[in-house]
DNA sequence: TTAATTAGTACTAATTGTGTACTATATATG
DNA sequence: CATATATAGTACACAATTAGTACTAATTAA
């Protein structure tokens, strides 16, 4: 199915909650009261970030926390995505696969879905973190944001 | 993950042998037997094709088998993702999603994923299996094929 | 020293995906 | 009309992935 982990749902709003105090950690338990997001839940996708990106800083201790370390701007759909699910690849026919298609002696789509899938990849890296929490306000960003769309060809 | 089915690759390719021979039904055997799909795969995407679309007609008996309904272009990958896999849908906050986002009463993301969703979607609408079949080849479109990109707001 | 906090790891249950199998029904052809 | 060839419908077992929970270790501000 083409769907996202519940985790990349979730870390959406966390990284989200974090970008409301730029600069100051929230904990993990912060995080879940604020969300709603069983503090188990909040603990792990936390932990996954911060091992497969830079998206967030921890500090440990009393008054330790996350804090996101760049503007939610600057923070690409794709990154979050990424983070918590490995790279893009919407079937095993994909470059970056690491289950090489079985059948491409024979199969004569010959790496077709690449093409699909960059174009994905590229749709989803133009959305930054910030589009997805401030779609509808029109105030949001500097006047009409523009997604520019991309080609097959 | 952000990955289709097997099922879906499958269907690709069969429906993609299918629009070879536009007119003259193919058995799921000789579609086995072309594609080197195993033939109980084949044969059930095809009747999971048959109940969930009109992308292809069924005949019986000797000398029966698969016709593709419409040409190769006319037909869109979404037709035949959402054939095999249902309704795109990204995450379980977006419309059409069958089980509601359980905590919308706190999450502040209001929704927002539903957009998101209907870039994809239409990303996706606008390539038809023609385009799979030939991506690489610049002859197979009229001129340059181009997929309109689509905007945010 | 203590309480708060992240890091690392491990486990179970639920969900989804994949492949296979069987029986019923339809049909072209000799 | 008998037969071989096809699709239709359904069911099931196994594998893979996801989701949720739990525990222990290490770090740090006060």
């Amino acid at each position: 199915m083409l769907k996202l982990n519940k985790m990349t749902d979730y870390a959406v709003v966390c990284l989200g909650m974090l970008s409301r105090k730029p600069g100051y950690p929230m904990s993990a338990t912060e995080l879940s009261k604020e969300t709603g997001i069983t503090l188990y839940t909040v603990q792990k996708l936390l932990k996954v970030i911060m091992s497969k990106s830079d998206l967030i800083s921890a500090h440990r201790g009393v008054l330790g926390g996350y804090i996101l370390n760049r503007n939610s701007s600057e923070i690409s759909v794709v990154e979050i995505i990424e983070a918590l699910e490995g790279p893009i690849t919407l079937t095993s026919c994909v470059d970056n696969s690491e289950n090489l298609c079985e059948s491409s002696d024979i199969c004569f789509l010959g790496g077709k879905w690449n093409k699909v899938n960059n174009i994905i990849r590229k749709t989803l890296n133009d959305i930054s973190l910030n589009d997805l929490l401030n779609f509808d306000n029109p105030f949001a960003s500097s006047g009409e944001k523009e997604i520019v769309v991309n080609t097959i060809n």
